[in-house]
DNA sequence: CGGCTTTGACCAGCGC
DNA sequence: GCGCTGGTCAAAGCCG
């Protein structure tokens, strides 16, 4: 698929501030700069690639990885429509971080499971849910139970021992390989493989089209945990890095010390639309990502932006940052989501904000009409400078 | 020695 | 049907 790098690209330019913009020069160098894109579950099917392949992030697992822990970080959410609709891309109003989620279809191998992670309102969620990111994903899981489905995972099964070559393995060649739901997000940070308080071990390596930067392959190297990632950096902007991770932890994070979550389970939880702290602190929460599933899935063909105008002020302590991973006072875990908490300001119903931001920046009318609809609140309080 | 990375090969899905 | 590409496997090598 060619298409997709480009459409990454495009997506990007199109708003001048899209992709530059987001992780940009507005934001100090020591900030990394962070955004998430999420896949929507759904029926994205007839949309390909976009982002260059991660666009079909989504999925929600339980234990979400708590993101990185950059040297530096900012962030930005969006949510962006997948395909197309890219090019009509959300404004970065400058110095804002941005999140993006856009429902993309899946790639090539895979085949429908966002759908079902869309439609299915059947989906078992989590299986439990833990001490790292426990209160976003728990709240999360509530949210959404019900509503995403885990993809079963795709391997296991029976193999093919037939198979002349060593390798082969037991992708199971009838049925489309179903993926579990992933979750995407871009970071700026000069290393490649950020520390999520997960372990994981690289399985593979590919060159990326169109892109001088080869894309790896990660598994958790926890037992019984199938979660992947993928990671790659931007050929556009080679600061920054996209990571997409894919299913679910069935456990916590090795690393992770007891709740690390500093933070409190948020409000608007209850709303089901979750923050892009906890969207990133859990990847796998995507679904609750989205404002108002019913919404949502009703209009599966459409596709979401939300823009997150992050504080002026908020400075995510860089101090912070100075620990890593493991051991010192700083949680990595803790650390990305309440950056992310703060950098967004999330008091109000993220929803009306996100609504709102759009709004005012009138990109995403087109694109996801129904949002706008939202009568709501009118959070306008929620910062746009 | 165990764990992880590297790397070439192979399979599956998709577009032409 | 062919070629391309993404994704995965697993042997070999590296490292602590």
């Amino acid at each position: 698929m060619d298409g997709r790098e480009e459409e990454l690209k495009t997506t990007d330019r199109s708003n001048s501030m899209a992709n530059s913009a987001v992780f940009s020069d507005e934001i100090p160098t020591n900030f990394p700069s962070f955004s998430g894109i999420f896949d929507m579950p759904s029926s994205c099917e007839d949309q390909k690639g976009s982002l260059g392949g991660f666009t079909d992030l989504l999925g929600i697992p339980d234990y979400a990885p708590s993101l990185f822990d950059f040297p530096q970080t900012t962030s930005s959410l969006m949510m962006i429509p997948p395909h197309h609709n890219q090019q009509r891309s959300l404004p970065a109003p400058a110095s804002t971080s941005t999140v993006v989620a856009m429902p993309e279809r899946e790639s090539a191998t895979t085949t429908n499971t966002t759908s079902e992670v869309l439609n299915s309102s059947t989906a078992p969620t989590t299986p439990n849910s833990s001490s790292i990111s426990s209160s976003s994903n728990e709240a999360a899981a509530n949210n959404n139970e019900g509503q995403m489905t885990k993809v079963q995972e795709e391997e296991a099964d029976e193999q093919d021992p037939e198979k002349t070559q060593k390798q082969l393995k037991p992708k199971k060649k009838n049925q489309k390989r179903q993926r579990e739901p992933r979750f995407a997000f871009m970071t700026k940070s000069e290393v490649d493989n950020l520390d999520d308080g997960y372990r994981w071990r690289k399985y593979g390596q590919k060159a990326v089209k169109n892109s001088p930067y080869p894309r790896s392959y990660y598994r958790c190297t926890t037992a019984g945990c199938g979660v992947k990632k993928r990671v790659e950096r931007s050929s556009d902007d080679p600061s920054t890095v996209v990571t997409t991770y894919e299913g679910q932890h069935t456990h916590p994070s090795p690393i992770t010390p007891r709740g690390t979550m500093g933070i409190a389970p948020l409000p608007h939880q209850s709303t089901g639309f979750i923050s892009a702290a906890e969207a990133s602190s859990n990847p796998f929460g995507v679904q609750q990502f989205l404002p108002h599933h019913h919404h949502y899935q009703q209009q599966q063909q459409q596709q979401y932006a939300y823009m997150y105008q992050s504080s002026p002020s908020l400075n995510i302590s860089s101090s912070t940052y100075g620990g890593g991973a493991g051991g010192g006072p700083f949680n990595p875990s803790s650390f990305s989501t309440s950056l992310l908490q703060e950098r967004y300001n999330f008091e109000g119903p993220p929803s009306s904000s996100a609504t709102n931001f759009l709004r005012d920046h009138g990109l995403l009318q087109d694109i996801v009409p129904q949002i706008r609809k939202e009568p709501k609140e009118e959070d306008h309080h929620h910062q746009h400078q």
